[in-house]
DNA sequence: GCCAACGTTGGC
DNA sequence: GCCAACGTTGGC
């Protein structure tokens, strides 16, 4: 039996990468990703075909903007090696890399951005990560419950 | 732009 | 291994 398919938060900075360039892209490689654990999400437990939600953070309307998949297996990001990149990590090398990412492929933008408000006060995802106080993992884990409940918000009225 | 929360770094 | 200093995140 194939495994079942899993479901993440990532986010981004609309300014710098928006749903609307993911759509334009079709395919992303999720790159610059410098934290521990969202690396091991990344690396260790994300899988081809596990659903994403892409949330829009540090802008007007914070909250879930569209809906992406992971693309493929995850590889070194290759950003960590050039010396040029903001993503640079010195102490990275190719037999060793630090970070890894996964590929990104847009399957659709929301029908409206369900707004962090609206997360915080929906009772399915009180106990999120997402909507604890002082939270900054850019890469999260959703249980199914939260995902369908985040979905299912979507066709409501803010 | 402010600032609280949090992760990382490095001296000891 | 502790923990203060520092840098970053991200809502507001």
């Amino acid at each position: 039996m194939a495994p079942a398919r899993r479901y993440w938060l990532m986010k981004t900075e609309p300014d710098a990468f928006s749903i609307d360039d993911l759509a334009r892209a079709r395919r992303e490689p999720w790159n610059g990703v410098r934290n521990y654990q969202a690396r091991n999400y990344m690396r260790d437990h994300m899988r081809p075909g596990d659903g994403v939600m892409v949330y829009h953070s540090n802008c007007r309307l914070p909250g879930v903007a569209g809906l992406a998949r992971v693309a493929g297996d995850s590889y070194p990001d290759p950003s960590q090696f050039d010396p040029r990149s903001d993503y640079h990590d010195p102490k990275a090398t190719p037999e060793e890399p630090r970070w890894f990412l996964v590929d990104v492929e847009y399957e659709r933008h929301l029908a409206r951005v369900v707004g962090l408000d609206e997360l915080k006060a929906l009772p399915a995802l009180e106990d999120s990560p997402l909507v604890r106080r002082g939270n900054r993992l850019s890469v999260l884990p959703l249980a199914a419950a939260h995902w369908r409940a985040i979905l299912a918000q979507e066709k409501k009225q803010p």
